[in-house]
DNA sequence: GAACCCCCTTA
DNA sequence: GTAAGGGGGTTCG
């Protein structure tokens, strides 16, 4: 069978631009696009295809643009890193011996639909590589002639091949797919479709009515918004359906049999291998072995030894760009179910040195969760599940699960043992509530990708396999359902649950594979990684673990006094509306408020509504009463919804308290985030805030101890900037924001007025937000101008900080990224985006990482010094002396005996301001109370 | 029930 | 004007 390969240049180019971080070669120009597309031409290429071409797009106007002159009118010019990746990408496609085609008038994607079907035609089986969903109109399974015409989705890595695949991606089969087009539009081309008709919808449709025109003669009897949405789009639908349609007959000057692969020049490959930096590429051309080894480029990775790999097109069509095929096969799992499997695996494991290990369990608390079963990898490919916790009628026979853990806990608990996980914090949570005290927790793929790649892409395991490893993991979903149809893993059939669990041992193992190497040629990286993350996950277990004690009975008063005060805020807005509506609801509250009583409606929200937030019911509160009162209701209601109602369910009956939960990757600045609950924002400005604190408290004999870093982000902005005035304003100690005060407003600090320190907060502050005069100007209620003033006088005070703030930005804008003190890495993405709102927010985020990002990098050491330190006095839970239970980005809350508290003060403050040598000191200021209020 | 909006809490 | 999580309403599937 003859194969033809067409390979949609335009779209390849896009996706790794977008897809990979902005790298460059040693000379600074840019090449992560180069790079994903090359990798991807090599995948190809490997599978040896007998005839290929590179399809891109040519300038100059389209039938399209005749059609609909708005066509594609919204899309943005191409980034000029992007354009220069275009000239050399075209050298390597050639030298690589492929056609490229761009033919006048006619976009890529009508060359390659031409040229698809005459090749299909002709008894040739077609593949067309892109992430284009468009393409799914033209999908043809193996006719009488034998042509066929796939598509591989160089994303997802998915092939679809026939009409059936095609119907369960879309709802609709490949003939139907430009109607499904036509009724959701395209907003990437300025096609508007149906409003609010997506891929659902309009699937739905198509199946009721059979087509387009179906769809159009019963457009009357569509209920609904939708439907209204669907007639006001009636008359432009044909002309969508015109637009959409991959023409397969225009003129390409080209027949399919003239695309033949040819010989690649070695010699030209070798130099712009050379020149861009493709040190894997040109390794493997040197082996000679252009089309036979299976050396990703990507693959920073060791190679894997050779094993079999799947055979036919299928294999490399599925490896989408930058991947080893070594590290994407699929994998052997077994279960294990006798004594006899588990020492042999245990024996095996132990023999590696290292492996990857999972638990599986029945909830996603870990302080919750009962182990069904672990799973295990030492070798990519190659995993076990151990299940010992399935219940359901006619499940197999399993190991006993506390002998299974005996017999595998000397291997677990062994430190010399390295073990690799995905977000072992929970793994480790989940065995110690088993009474397995693992050691060794060496790499998580988790932080190793958070590290890598923060602020640029996603850590969860399934997004990573998808991008490193070209590989679709099973979907827990698909296993157990979802909502409330949804099982627990235990009665999930074993078979099943063996594929899923050995799959995330064995996944993450292939990860670490690919990642290590990475980290290893990033040695600020690897030491954020090394010294500061991968010590944290123990820290954060065993605060997470502690928990904090809360009093419910004082929590529960709370609740009861703030419904009394919602209800009488209630009635008191009834009377004043005159009639009832709901006070919760922002769209009636709107219209009662703007249209029935016609007060003025000064904020808009992002979408254009009139507001009813905080700033918008002030504005308006002196012309009316009912805006105070909603004020009043709302402060009440929030503090009820989110805190006292919600705080005392969340106890855990097992040990009475409250853990949280901290995300280590939850925060691309490097911060942790916290959630179920979050305890990072429990309220402190207002009076009725405060005394939910008091609700947090310390058992008899006991008190709580909140010690927390004084200004440390504007520490740091002054040790980032170098700043002189800064730096001495730090050094002598002086209140910074009064500091500043006097310095912009020229007075004695001790002339300074209430005002001005107000002022001279909010620059400090703002600045850190790289604020401009507008939002300082809203923010003290002054003018615009007068707001412009004082930052300039401020920048003329601290030219350090304006000279920093410039220099930080021309970095983001020049490598993508921005550091902390520690090397830690944010990309940002829109930093030389066209769009200037979103290019505008990634400067502000920009100025504002490194500082945050020092910040929690600190506290972070300071964490582990700390729990280090308390690990020696010995003790655990309730009979140590001291326990961290808390941390709120800038502030650490130990509960701790009452005559250990002064020890406590002096080692944590000690440990907390030698966390870091900045230029400046660090200070931290600490309260001790029986309750979280009184601590501060 | 999911996804989105709007609003609000923290550092 | 940075970084988060979360509640309630609304709308649609």
């Amino acid at each position: 069978m003859t194969r033809l390969v067409l390979i949609d240049g335009s779209s390849y180019l896009y996706r790794a631009f977008h897809a990979l971080p902005p790298l460059t070669n040693a000379a600074g120009e840019p090449t992560g696009a180069l790079f994903g597309v090359v990798n991807m031409l090599r995948a190809t290429l490997k599978e040896k295809p007998d005839y290929v071409a590179f399809v891109v797009d040519a300038p100059g106007k389209t039938f399209r643009d005749d059609l609909y002159p708005d066509y594609k009118a919204n899309r943005p010019p191409m980034p000029d890193e992007l354009r220069a990746q275009v000239q050399p990408m075209c050298e390597i496609v050639h030298a690589l011996g492929i056609d490229i085609l761009r033919v006048d008038g006619v976009e890529a994607d009508d060359v390659i639909g031409t040229l698809a079907v005459q090749a299909a035609d002709a008894g040739m089986q077609v593949t067309i590589s892109t992430g284009d969903k468009d393409f799914a109109q033209l999908v043809r399974e193996p006719g009488a002639g034998g042509g066929s015409i796939a598509l591989v989705n160089t994303m997802s890595g998915s092939r679809t091949e026939s009409d059936a695949a095609v119907v369960e991606k879309f709802g609709v089969p490949a003939a139907r797919i430009v109607d499904l087009l036509a009724l959701m539009g395209d907003a990437i081309d300025n096609v508007p479709g149906v409003d609010k008709c997506g891929p659902k919808t309009a699937a739905k449709w198509l199946g009721q009515y059979g087509s387009l025109d179906g769809v159009i003669d019963n457009a009357d009897a569509i209920k609904g918004k939708v439907g209204d949405n669907l007639r006001a789009a009636l008359a432009r639908l044909p002309l969508n359906r015109e637009l959409v349609t991959i023409r397969t007959d225009v003129p390409v000057g080209r027949a399919p049999d003239t695309l033949r692969l040819r010989d690649p020049h070695v010699d030209e490959l070798r130099v712009l291998y050379g020149r861009y930096g493709f040190n894997q590429a040109l390794k493997e051309l040197e082996a000679g072995s252009l089309a036979g080894d299976g050396a990703g480029l990507a693959a920073v990775a060791e190679r894997e030894p050779a094993r079999a790999r799947g055979g036919g097109f299928v294999a490399a069509a599925v490896t989408p760009v930058a991947v080893d095929p070594a590290l994407s096969v699929p994998g052997r799992y077994e279960a294990v179910t006798t004594i006899d499997q588990l020492e042999a695996w245990i024996a095996t494991l132990r023999r590696a040195g290292s492996f990857a290990f999972d638990t599986e369990t029945d909830s996603l608390d870990p302080m919750r969760a009962t182990l069904v079963g672990l799973s295990f990898a030492a070798e990519p490919g190659h995993a076990a599940y151990v299940p010992f916790g399935h219940d359901y009628p006619g499940v197999p026979a399993q190991l006993d699960r506390t002998r299974a853990l005996e017999l595998l806990r000397p291997m677990l608990e062994d430190p010399g043992v390295r073990k690799l996980g995905q977000h072992g914090k929970y793994d480790l949570h989940v065995m110690r509530r088993h009474g397995v005290a693992l050691a060794g927790y060496a790499d998580d793929t988790l932080l190793q990708s958070f590290v890598l790649e923060a602020g640029s892409a996603r850590h969860d395991l399934d997004s990573l396999a998808r991008r490193h490893l070209g590989y679709e993991t099973l979907k827990y979903e698909d296993l157990c359902g979802k909502g409330a149809k949804q099982i627990p893993f235990s009665q999930c059939a074993l078979d099943d649950a063996t594929r899923y669990a050995a799959e995330d041992a064995d996944i993450t193992l292939r990860l670490h594979r690919v990642l290590a190497p990475r980290l290893a040629a990033e040695p600020s990286l690897e030491h954020v990684y090394r010294q500061i993350e991968m010590p944290l996950v123990q820290v954060l277990q065993r605060i997470e673990a502690n928990g904090v004690k809360v009093d419910m009975d004082e929590l529960r008063r709370q609740s009861g006094d703030l419904s009394k005060r919602m209800l009488a805020a209630q009635q008191r807005a009834t009377e004043l509306a005159g009639r009832t509506f709901n006070l919760d609801s922002p769209k009636q509250l709107g219209a009662l408020l703007f249209e029935e009583l016609k007060l003025p409606a000064l904020v808009k929200t992002p979408k254009g509504q009139p507001s009813t937030n905080e700033d918008a019911l002030e504005a308006i509160a002196d012309l009316h009463e009912l805006p105070r009162v909603i004020l009043e209701y709302r402060g009440l209601a929030k503090l009820r919804g989110t805190y006292t109602d919600k705080l005392p369910e969340m106890v855990n009956p097992d040990t009475g308290r409250l853990h949280t939960s901290y995300h280590q990757a939850g925060a691309a600045t490097g911060r942790l985030s916290s959630s179920d609950p979050n305890l990072q924002n429990i309220p402190i400005r207002t009076d009725d805030g405060r005394r939910i604190r008091r609700a947090f408290v310390a058992p008899p004999g006991r008190k709580l101890v909140a010690c927390d870093y004084s200004q440390i982000e504007l520490r740091i902005m002054a040790h980032l900037s170098q700043d002189a005035g800064l730096l001495r304003a730090f050094e002598s100690g002086a209140d910074i924001h009064r500091a500043t005060a006097a310095e912009v407003f020229a007075r004695p600090l001790e002339e300074v007025t209430g005002n001005e320190r107000r002022a001279a907060k909010a620059i400090n502050f703002g600045l850190m937000y790289g604020m401009g005069a507008f939002g300082l100007a809203r923010q003290l209620g002054i003018g615009r101008g007068q707001a412009q003033d004082y930052i300039a006088l401020y920048f003329s005070r601290y030219p350090g900080v304006r000279d920093y703030m410039e220099r930080t930005r021309e970095q983001a804008r020049e490598r993508g990224y921005v550091e902390t003190v520690s090397g830690r890495r944010l990309y940002l993405e829109y930093i030389n985006a066209r769009n200037q709102a979103q290019r505008a927010g990634a400067e502000r985020a920009a100025i504002n990482a490194p500082m945050q990002g020092t910040a929690a990098d600190i506290i972070k050491r300071a964490m582990v010094a700390v729990d280090a330190w308390l690990g020696e006095l010995g003790g655990a839970g309730g009979s140590s002396p001291a326990l961290m239970i808390l941390q709120v980005h800038d502030e650490l809350v130990f509960e701790a005996e009452e005559a250990f508290v002064p020890v406590l003060l002096e080692e944590v403050g000690r440990r907390m301001v030698s966390a870091a040598q900045l230029s400046v000191p660090l200070v931290v200021d600490s309260g001790v109370g029986d309750n979280w209020d009184e601590a501060h």
